[in-house]
DNA sequence: ACGCAAATTGGAACAATTCTAATCTATGAG
DNA sequence: CTCATAGATTAGAATTGTTCCAATTTGCGT
């Protein structure tokens, strides 16, 4: 297959850990087939360590935190602020948003070609633009 | 003075607290001192209660969160999510949005007016929206 | 001035995350 | 293929920001 994207969601994770050259030890390829294996995936470290378990992939916590990173590090996932109190990691790097509806802990994806922001205003002298993250926060009823 | 504001910059400490509802104690009193001070502050608890105890304020730590809390629960300040590890609160409550500086910590405004989102789809079934937050990221070169 | 609900407090408890030092493993050289 | 080694994993300790708790103090209406 030539000029295959360098990450497409049907890469395997074998292909993916080389594209982003991590060493495919068990634990990250499990951990990334786990992430991969659907698309615009929300998680945080205990709900990755604890679907793991339920898998029954063997995988400390300190791993899932430094997998999380690595991925991060590598382009592989998106960390996402929303919550004071948890980090989430988006297995979507593409151009979008959030829903995140508050007392739930849930994220909602917002296509990028809906949503759009403007008006920014040039940083501060000696700072450059990394993104611009919009989180809508929605409540149940 | 007729018609003053529910909330102005002007606004001595006991009045805003008594606009609030909350019991004008030595503690409040002191802490919305310092707040409001100055236009514009961004804050976190561990940082008010540093410049609490610099300025010669006797408040324990529980007592800033609480306070911290009840103020915004009050409508006085602003919770700002930005930093997965640590809490922001601003003094300014006004439609506006965020630049935040990574690796500084540090927090500056973008008027309402200057930055706008469009294209907000409609939330799930069920769900209504609070509020639109904009961060625009950026690095020190 | 009293009484009581509300507020404050120090310290314990907690939850998420990072660190540490020991052990294990993928990989490239020979 | 075998080895040496840099890199990865691990359990558990440590750290950090925040909340909880039970005891004490305080603001305020009567």
């Amino acid at each position: 297959m030539a000029n295959m994207a360098y990450d497409t969601p049907e890469m395997d994770a074998g292909a993916r850990l080389k594209a982003a050259r991590l060493r495919p030890t068990r634990q990250r390829l499990e951990l990334a087939r786990l992430l991969f294996r659907e698309h615009d995936r929300h998680v945080t470290a205990e709900s990755l360590a604890e679907e793991g378990a339920r898998m029954g992939v063997k995988v400390s916590l300190a791993t899932v935190y430094n997998t999380l990173h690595q991925f991060k590090a590598a382009g592989l996932l998106r960390q996402v602020v929303v919550d004071a109190s948890r980090t989430y990691f988006d297995t979507n790097v593409g151009d979008h948003q959030h829903f995140f509806v508050e007392n739930e802990g849930l994220l909602i994806d917002i296509p990028g070609e809906e949503i759009s922001v403007s008006g920014v205003p040039n940083p501060p002298q000696g700072l450059t633009i990394d993104s611009v993250d919009v989180v809508v926060r929605v409540k149940r009823n």
